[in-house]
DNA sequence: TTGAAAGCGCTAACAT
DNA sequence: ATGTTAGCGCTTTCAA
């Protein structure tokens, strides 16, 4: 099945082709600043009439580097895999990682073999690792950051916060910014639909709420958790109804959660955003169709997952990183408010 | 913990340890039958003392596999990658092979640098491909298949059909239990929003859509074709509305567009079912939570990803393999029809 | 059933 | 600037 030839041409054929040494070919192949560039010259024509191609367990075996980087999605988030944000965050990674020369490595990581990806990580088979949202519970991941290079996508949430290096959206500012939209907008009566407090995302959106909230000296005691699912959104939204008092405004911690809370509000025979007006976050794409179509904190998840790469890869190039990277969130206005 | 003084343990060490040669270790190691029992639990406990791992580098060059199974996801699919079904399926692979030996080495290939991609896959550095859903503009994919292992998502769409192997769910079979459904609602006028017409699915579900009504001798020239996104089902449910002839069902090829002319019918002053029933395909978490719920038809994204790996795996272990395999379908009966 | 020995294709000192 | 020479850690005949 596989052969077409008589197997894939060595560096040494290569050498021997183009009059030189393999570590001359070596030299070329990786890049040598030291090599005169007739012999380049020379040794890239053998290259390309040979198509020649680095086997890449040689290489990595002689240099020690794997050139793999993993990405590793823990299974409590591959649950909700199926969010186009944890999607486009895996995108955006190998989109990056396509025009260096690492190679991407995912892992959906099962809680029950936590220890294998462990071994797996640290066994030397990667050199460097990008780990996308993960909770308050495993850190385990925190902890590998000591003996391998880790980017974290989201602030990681554990003790060992202060020495990992991470990647995360704005989620603070993002509320703020979808708070402030609401009282702008003559809203009193804010209620927030939060997300699971056991996740960074949950965590810091309600509380960017609560900041701006408490800034315009409005109450903020209008809160329910939802698992940022619709289901879930269109739960919390009900038990928020249910308090009987008076709401005007909404922010849900995910486009997801507005969802489920679109159709309980219409259900209560109440309007948006006549009755109560919705903030969303995470634009995603059924927001543009909603009826009506809903306010959102836009990020750009594809973003998010590219500049894990770059800082990983900058990192394992051994340039200096910075150890937190904040991606801007921006509010894209359309009908709900 | 780790060994003291040189990095990771080698193979050597743990011979070493046990007492027994490097090549007993390697037998151990890949489970050999014939070593004593004895001598296994020897050797296995030196290797749990050790925590040592493998290095796939030196395995790999030196059994001349690579152990890696490549996904690759087009780009032009990349673009819907938001879309929960692809998503899916890249979890259902990532899941089944983290249950092999193999590694997934996920690779988004642009159309730019395909030649690229054509490359790194010839070059060695896999042992097989899963290729998702792709058109029929790129039939390199389908020539590869002659030159390396690979297993395609979703029937290719070429010349070369014929001889690649592909699990796809049963589009048409989907297609025409939604069909049948709305004819058995006693809706007489149905249309359809069909997918992109470039993409198997989308050709699958209309061709199914097509033989149903067919079959129950009712017109079938009530067909718009949106790209798969909710702003294009839109775009098709005006169009179908500004035909001025009665609707009263529609099939629409994915939720997403569903979505999209769910909004549309509401701004048209109809209701649904009431005026028109509406049947979705995919069943996506937005299904649930609109208002009316949607009838939807339902496949496992997750386990067709499975399925894929589990066939190149053993397409890769030398045994036979169906070269067609077919996911189910399932009608989940909701509000909407 | 086990061991010895010869590489797999490449990189990296160390020489030249 | 280029070549020589050892390995990197493992699998795999071939013998014993």
């Amino acid at each position: 099945m596989m052969q077409s030839g008589q197997g894939a041409p060595t560096l040494e054929m290569v050498a021997t082709r183009a009059g030189v040494s393999r570590a001359t070919v070596s030299r070329v192949v990786n890049g040598s600043p030291k090599v005169t560039a007739e012999v380049v010259a020379v040794v890239n024509e053998a290259i390309a009439a040979l198509d020649y191609v680095p086997n890449r367990a040689a290489r990595s075996l002689a240099s020690r580097r794997t050139q793999v980087i993993a990405l590793v999605v823990p299974e409590s988030t591959a649950r909700v895999f199926s969010d186009p944000f944890f999607a486009s965050v895996v995108q955006g990674v190998a989109l990056e990682l396509a025009q260096t020369d690492y190679t991407l490595n995912l892992l959906i990581a099962t809680e029950a073999d936590s220890e294998k990806t462990r071994r797996y990580l640290l066994g030397g088979n990667v050199d460097g690792a990008l780990v996308v949202s993960h909770h308050s519970g495993d850190h385990s991941y925190t902890r590998l950051g000591r003996e391998l290079p880790i980017v974290f996508g989201g602030r990681p949430m554990g003790a060992d916060v202060v020495d990992s290096t991470y990647v995360d959206v704005d989620n603070v500012e993002g509320a703020r910014t979808a708070a402030r939209h609401l009282i702008e907008a003559g809203r009193t009566r804010i209620a927030t639909i939060a997300g699971r407090q056991d996740m960074p995302g949950g965590v810091d959106r309600l509380a960017g709420w609560r900041a701006e909230l408490e800034l315009a000296g409005l109450p903020h005691d209008l809160v329910e958790v939802g698992d940022f699912s619709p289901a879930d959104g269109a739960a919390a939204m009900r038990r928020l109804l249910a308090r009987g008092v008076p709401i005007d405004g909404l922010f849900a911690a995910n486009d997801q959660m507005a969802a489920g809370a679109y159709s309980v509000i219409r259900e209560a025979g109440l309007t948006i955003p006549g009755d109560i007006a919705v903030v969303g976050y995470d634009d995603d794409r059924y927001g543009e169709t909603a009826a009506p179509p809903l306010t959102t904190i836009a990020q750009s998840p594809v973003d998010l997952g590219a500049e894990m790469a770059r800082v990983l890869v900058r990192r394992l190039a051994g340039e200096p990183v910075e150890r937190v990277t904040m991606m801007p969130t921006r509010l894209v206005s359309r009908a709900s408010v």
